[in-house]
DNA sequence: TGTGACATGTAATATGTTACATGATTGA
DNA sequence: TCAATCATGTAACATATTACATGTCACA
């Protein structure tokens, strides 16, 4: 059922998932959410939440109620059916390029490497090694809570951002050989 | 060195990029760089690439000529020394969370599939297999091009393209495998 | 002569970042 | 009681998307 033509950004939807798992909830608990995330794409600042949560309440894809306990304002916000319709629309959509595709800071940089010596190359990728083990090990302790916690599908999701970080510090790897470790034995034929 | 110091957005650094690799170049090649990079990130719209290197060029980052053919206004442009100095801090700078962090468009959604039926679980996963073997068909032509244009640096970086998708397919698999496959195929109830 | 791809741009708009302001709670 | 952290918000700002307007060129 297509609910709610507009089109919401990345963020939104996610807000939405994230309200969908927790119930009712604060808008610091959502912030919470994406500011402790292994992943930072979404930054969770406040300045994008609270307007996110407002809109998304004008369009009556959640309600919120007062939560006040003394003085200061609170709300608890929950889907409404509406919003969780919107929700499965979102997961239930077919995939496209977009999706498919990833992005990869690392790789962006990689892609004017040619703009430095040799010298800076090999400690560019040494860089990006050290930045992406220190991801690895992060990603592996989040891997292991969920695992504990038995929390299925945040346990998977972890494990795809470990699959990919693994990936590329092979791949990383894969370049410096190629570049620096001359006739290093042992190459794959590449593709 | 460090160079001017105002932050620029990661489009605005892939521009410097492209306009150093390329030399004098117009706005509609760089645009199309981007375009036709199995990465959707960049969209390379006009509305992004026209206003931005107007802004490179108020910094000085980058000039331009006029190189019109004719009647129509075309201009090519340049780094400037400075813009180059501002591309080689760019690559040089340590990376942190950011850069090792990655951006997975599949990964976001499912973090919120326990809102889907068990069925429409497996859809999904299928969904995401399918789309993601289509853009390995799509990174591993663009790799072997670069292969036999013996452009090495894109060639590289298409093969960090095909490392993550190889990655990423893999772990889907893995998923379906431990949610449906094997043992007790029961599928839980929707929360 | 018209059609579609190439090419240059602008305007309206929306989203998200940074920085700020402020209140409440905890514990040293 | 002071500082730090938790928590709620707002305002200014910059960037990028969509949609539009228009010109040029190849070629059927």
């Amino acid at each position: 059922m297509p609910v709610n033509t507009p089109k919401l950004s990345d963020l939104e939807l996610a807000a939405l998932g994230v309200i969908h798992r927790l119930g009712p909830v604060t808008p610091y608990r959502i912030r919470k959410e994406f500011l402790d995330s292994p992943s930072t794409i979404f930054s969770g600042s406040a300045g994008a939440i609270y307007p996110l949560l407002a809109r998304l309440e004008a369009r009556r894809l959640v309600a919120s109620a007062s939560q006040a306990t003394g003085k200061r304002a609170s709300r608890a916000y929950r889907l409404t059916p509406a919003g969780k319709w919107r929700l499965i629309d979102w997961l239930n959509s077919p995939m496209g390029r977009d999706e498919a595709s990833d992005y990869d800071p690392i790789r962006v940089r990689l892609h004017f490497l040619s703009a430095l010596t040799a010298s800076k190359r090999r400690t560019f990728l040494d860089n990006a090694e050290l930045a992406l083990t220190e991801q690895k090990q992060i990603i592996e302790r989040h891997c292991k809570n969920h695992q504990q916690t038995g929390d299925l599908i945040d346990y998977h999701a972890a494990r795809g951002g470990l699959h990919t970080v693994r990936a590329r510090i092979k791949w990383i790897r894969e370049i410096r050989n190629a570049m620096f470790e001359k006739t290093s034995a042992g190459g794959e034929s590449p593709s």
